[in-house]
DNA sequence: GGGGAAATTAACCCGTTGGATAAATACTGT
DNA sequence: ACAGTATTTATCCAACGGGTTAATTTCCCC
């Protein structure tokens, strides 16, 4: 075992190579979108070598389609564990707009990658066997909640569950994804702190207010939990 | 007078050239955002060529903050002719509200110009002279609203003008901009006349719900004037 | 311990693109 | 008719950027 101790050039680890330059590939295509993206500012931010891309992915569409998948699979299995099921439905609303907010925020280069899609049409997307079929579990869940709701009484209305997550979404979404335009027209920093928890209280109180024609005064799982707010303050 | 009638191979029209320009960039920017547009394509777009671009508007960070800042001036044009000030307040907001759909369906390059300078962060825009003033006439009118709608009883809180106003472009602009995605993850054509009314109905049925606590029965301003939507259908 | 596939590097290729320049030509108001 | 302005045509170019080729290194298995 006195092998002379060689020096290595570089190692092999070709699954860590795969993810380093996935991820890089992620904040890339997030910072500039899909034109605007560099496949050597890839390269070096993964500490690989351009061609690495290429052997391990493909060219740069397939890189770009593979992080765009990745990200929809991200969010589905967050999602997967809200579990739902055994809250209040108003509670189940609540948390479903916390939950959609703050994983905004923790991921904001899921933003940015969904309106780089957008720009292209879904051109991509459609492409993608995988992502289309990790959907509908979810739409099944919020309407068992919003049934559960009207059952209860909690809820005045059956809404339809796709209108209702796009509305959830919508609030958050465009938010966060135009601070920087917003902030600049209105002269506000959309982004510190206590905006941000003004805008979740907001977005839930129009939201429950809208369905339970209450007000809410104890829904519990805002991120702001010293303020016990009701609709009439925080619409 | 019997001169030759002379052929002219171009006439001259600076300010027709102008537009031209513009207008072909707007499409060209919208298209395929900042880094994607070709400014050999704008040219051949406006009826012109390269050196026309550079010799009136200047170049390519030029030629896009002119646009953006021209689609800023339309919007903010046609939003003071809305004239809410002697509606009944929830008319008004459902007037809104209608508007802010119409317009983001009549210009969906708007859209994806604000995209495009969110992903630069805003950069441009904090350049930009004209637009910073343009914003704040247009929230103290949204505020004289709800003002009015709290005193008539009509409203049952006093909303923050502001967070109202993110949150009804907000339920349009992510609808509309990501139409592309949440169709392919829907299953459903989100563009079709059937699903852009029913939108336009939940929107007005969400936002109006939160605020009277009401049902609306008769809001009218609906683009679905046959429909008489009650919150309990509707949002 | 060595052969060979797998992983990685380094170097190169070549079309594109934004931008600049020069010169010629045509137009139009006065 | 003239002068200044608008427009065209032609060309250039340097940087960039995606993609490829060939050589090099590593490491696993026999």
């Amino acid at each position: 075992m006195a092998k002379t101790k060689r020096i290595l050039k570089w190692q092999r680890d070709p699954e860590g190579m795969r993810l380093r330059i996935l991820e890089a590939a992620k904040a890339e295509f997030a910072a500039h979108g899909l034109a605007g993206a560099r496949v050597d500012s890839i390269a070096k931010n993964a500490g690989a070598n351009k061609r690495m891309l290429y052997y391990h992915v493909g060219n740069k569409e397939d890189l770009y389609l593979e992080v765009l998948e990745g990200a929809y699979e991200k969010i589905r299995a967050e999602e997967r564990g809200l579990d739902l099921e055994h809250l209040e439905p108003p509670e189940a609303i609540a948390r479903l707009i916390d939950f959609t907010w703050n994983y905004f925020i923790r991921n904001p280069e899921f933003l940015a990658l969904l309106n780089t899609e957008n720009l292209a049409k879904a051109r991509h997307l459609k492409r993608s066997t995988k992502v289309k079929s990790m959907h509908s579990p979810f739409v099944e869940m919020i309407r068992t909640v919003v049934t559960r709701g009207v059952e209860s009484g909690d809820f005045r209305v059956a809404v339809d569950p796709v209108q209702l997550y796009i509305s959830i979404a919508a609030l958050a979404f465009f938010y966060l994804s135009n601070s920087a335009t917003l902030s600049v027209i209105f002269g506000r920093d959309l982004l510190s702190k206590d905006a941000r928890d003004e805008r979740l209280e907001h977005m839930i109180a129009l939201v429950l207010a809208a369905l339970t024609g209450k007000s809410i005064a104890a829904f519990g799982k805002s991120k702001a939990p010293k303020l016990q707010v009701t609709a009439q303050q925080a619409v």
